[in-house]
DNA sequence: GTGTCTGCAAATTGTTTGCATTTTC
DNA sequence: GAAAATGCAAACAATTTGCAGACAC
């Protein structure tokens, strides 16, 4: 996705396009390894050196409300986040605290049929998800 | 299931039977809300007022360690524990930060079979669940 | 120019740790 | 009696809040 798109996106949620905040929606975006506030944090320190910690969970929280980013939930106590892009799965390490993303529509489909035909009593379903807890071979 | 079994499920895993270690425990099994730390304390002060929040994770940890409870992570940035008893998928609220456990074997068989078929490459699958994001009718 | 955003520091929340005392085995 | 668990307080880590000055629109 090109700058020029990003800096569009952001100003279509009526969110200001500050350099800082643009920054963030970048890292998110093309960082795949769902990066914590800290890891966030540290890469945005590299060209805003007096980026606060609290300037980054404020943006964070803007991006989230604004739907363009979600957060990931792992099984430690930490956050991470994503950019949403299309529907995916999700990898976890049993291991280590690392969660990969999965794309796999035909899965996506098989389940989505399975519900579509056998409701969830007085349940609405927005959106399913499956976590696929294992370990990667070497 | 029984206090007497209670107590022998925490006596085989080696653990020390202390009172307050076999109410939380009876309390993570019974409460079917997933509580947080926070309310498993609330319940413990009831009959045990100089519980210290400290001993209260102390105990989840122990019991986490020896397998008889899980975490569970929410939207929110808190954890909330569960007793694990027979492989199952969670409902989680879009609205609110509720929990709700969901069991059906049917779809754990779809997905198992489906993955049996299609292995992902270079990963050993442990376990998969379902996070089905909706909302509850009234 | 107005209202939003950033940077900073202090506050809050959830969880962990260290240690003396008590309890289980 | 030895090892492990509890209670308490202090420490820690992740996140939130309040506010003055800076910046986007």
């Amino acid at each position: 996705m090109k700058k020029r798109e990003l800096i569009n996106k952001l100003a279509e949620t009526g969110l200001r396009v500050t350099p800082q905040r643009l920054l963030v929606y970048e890292i998110i975006l093309k960082h795949n390894n769902h990066p914590t506030a800290e890891e966030i944090m540290a890469y945005v320190k590299k060209k805003f050196p007096n980026i606060a910690i609290g300037t980054i969970y404020k943006i964070i929280d803007s991006l989230i409300e604004k739907k363009l980013i979600t957060r990931v939930k792992t099984d430690k106590d930490i956050m991470r986040y994503e950019a949403v892009l299309s529907h995916h799965h999700h990898l976890y390490c049993s291991k280590s605290d690392i969660v990969i993303d999965y794309f796999n529509q035909d899965i996506d489909k098989i389940v989505t049929d399975y519900f579509n035909k056998n409701k969830i009593p007085d349940f609405e379903i927005e959106d399913i998800k499956l976590q696929i807890i294992g370990c990667f071979k070497k």
